[in-house]
DNA sequence: CTGTTAGCGCCTTCAG
DNA sequence: CTGAAGGCGCTAACAG
């Protein structure tokens, strides 16, 4: 039980090494230069006031000696912001939301900014909390990604919250839907789901059932609705028992999809799942069954996530650009207000993929 | 081209609101409470010192009243150091990462910590330069993901930079190889690797190929030795043109799985890609080439990522607890020298999982 | 226990 | 163009 390392030749060195040598400040850069703190601070930073160019110079070698790095906290403090955007999402590992953050990371790092990021577990009140401890960091921008629940009570909560941020000069984002009245990408899920319903009518596809995930969730419902209205115009219903609820996830797709099999399938069904990850729950959950997805039932999801091509069969989907869409919204973040009315006007782009989930029928 | 907003009747309002309200400071609640702003640093946060609960509560009221949150950043200056840790993965979207992330994030929210995120797309000069421009966050931790590659010119200097950070009172942690001299989460690659081929072996597989993405590397490497020390002990050799180098990827597995298709199949072969998402897209080549996957060549991964369990068939695996790998990597980050000499001395645990992909041969 | 007072590292007027 | 000085929001000795 004592401290010794329990372990192999390559165990590290865990506490090897001199101690603490602190990061050299900018008074550190100064002196090294023989100039001023402000010389240093005017031309190592971006200052709009030019710098003699030998001091300049001088001051850049001082810097690179020293290994010199700004103490972004302190330029915080002083200048009174921050680089800092933060991006909520509901969970990390759903590929719907990592897309939508390696779009964010990647517009981050082209204007050096540094993105934080938290997850709420698909709990709004969560949410909520996460976006109270948030201030503390004085993110310049709040991206939320997953969208917002109908009739939650933290919702009134949660837009006094980030008006007051946006009052303070932050700048929120939501992804999806336009709820809440703040800069939003919007992904138009009704008419793609419309788009896809339509599709589907044209394969020769009459009976539908859908997997609508919590309905609870506005884009679940305005998938939904676009779907079925789509079907309406065709002049087909889709029964209520055939609308089934379940989470917003890989599992729930799959439980959804159970219980459909239990209610008994109809002959040349097609089920919409409204989002990809749902879909394959409810793929597999066929297979489990002893079906075969495509050829017994027809199945499709909406997203385009990057794993649907590797299923299969491979998944008709609605195709979202999800990774353009972390990158919009950083992008509208930054706009002014007169770029962002306009820019936050169109939707993106969602187009139907057909793939083999969805053969064709007699 | 003017101003005006071209859209519906949601458009928000962006340019609504009173101006600039800035947040309450710590001498705004000092004054409010009528106590000094000792006083109130003292209630407000964590110090150890006590206060007379008269004015402990004035404090918290007051706080409360005029919706005070601490300014990270001050604080960061004030005592030197930050709640951040920064992680850096190589793809956001690859579920390996993603899940990774996802327990880093969970554990650091139990500890109040505050993660920003960096990707480095498998490059590493960039990686090396993320790490850089990291220093001027000075996080309390740096958890780098992702492996390190052979005789890689820019790993000495990323090296020297990590030290520097440590030796500034920074603690890094690497994630699934020991190669650098610092903490890390261990993956015994190469034992999980040779577990698999000795499944394979006892399902009664006698021909293998591996898809060994980029042997440089190293847990590519590690998992190709492992997997071909075991067969060698079991008297079975693998040809050096069955094993196939292309990218770490999903696309790498589909290319290297089309040379494979090229060269020739073997009769009740059985391809070993090293990591899941390169076996998942040889999935899709095999299939795309008009071959059935698991009856006529079984196929393995390596990670166990979530959709392995949805493609079909469905994949045999190692499983890595790649969630738990995340929290783990912080927590061992926050542990004294001697917990963490202990903690990182073993290998989180591995095991492999017999799926539909490789049935076994008569 | 409380308040005063230096800083922390950096930016930014403001005089020279 | 340069330097001195004040300030950003907060913490931490240091006296009372």
């Amino acid at each position: 039980m004592t401290g010794n390392t329990p372990d192999g030749p390559t165990a590290p060195p865990l506490d090897a090494g001199p101690r603490r040598s602190s990061p050299a400040t900018l008074e550190d850069v100064a002196r090294a230069a023989g100039v001023s703190l402000a010389t240093a601070s005017r031309s190592l930073n971006g200052s709009s006031r030019t710098v003699n160019a030998d001091y300049r110079s001088k001051v850049l070698d001082a810097a690179a000696r020293l290994n010199y790095s700004p103490n972004l906290s302190a330029q915080a403090v002083a200048r009174g912001s921050t680089m800092t955007v933060a991006l909520v999402v509901a969970d990390i590992t759903d590929p719907y939301f990592s897309s939508i953050a390696a779009g964010v990371v990647a517009e981050a790092d082209q204007g050096r900014l540094i993105v934080t990021m938290a997850a709420t577990e698909r709990d709004s009140e969560r949410e909520l909390e996460i976006v109270r401890t948030l201030r503390g960091q004085r993110p310049k921008v709040i991206i939320l990604a997953g969208s917002r629940r109908e009739g939650d009570p933290s919702q009134a909560a949660l837009k006094s919250e980030l008006e007051d941020y946006e009052r303070a000069g932050g700048r929120v984002v939501l992804i999806s839907r336009n709820e809440l009245g703040f800069r939003t990408v919007q992904i138009d899920n009704a008419s793609g789901a419309s788009a896809l319903a339509a599709s589907l009518v044209e394969l020769g596809y009459r009976r539908f059932s859908v997997l609508t995930g919590n309905r609870e969730l506005k884009t679940a419902a305005d998938r939904l609705d676009g779907f079925t209205a789509e079907l309406e115009r065709a002049g087909i219903r889709v029964e209520a028992d055939r609308v089934v609820q379940s989470a917003f996830t890989r599992d729930g797709g799959y439980e959804g999809m159970q219980t459909l099999i239990a209610a008994g399938l109809q002959p040349n069904e097609a089920v919409f799942a409204v989002n990809d990850v749902m879909a394959v729950g409810a793929l597999s959950a066929l297979r489990d069954a002893g079906l075969t997805p495509g050829a017994d039932v027809a199945v499709a999801g909406f997203d385009d996530i990057p794993t649907v091509q590797d299923v299969w069969p491979t998944l008709t989907t609605v195709t979202v650009p999800l990774v353009e869409v972390g990158r919009t919204a950083l992008r509208l973040a930054l706009e002014d207000a007169d770029a962002a009315a306009v820019s936050a006007g169109s939707p993106v782009a969602t187009s139907v993929v057909v793939r083999d989930s969805t053969p064709r029928r007699a």
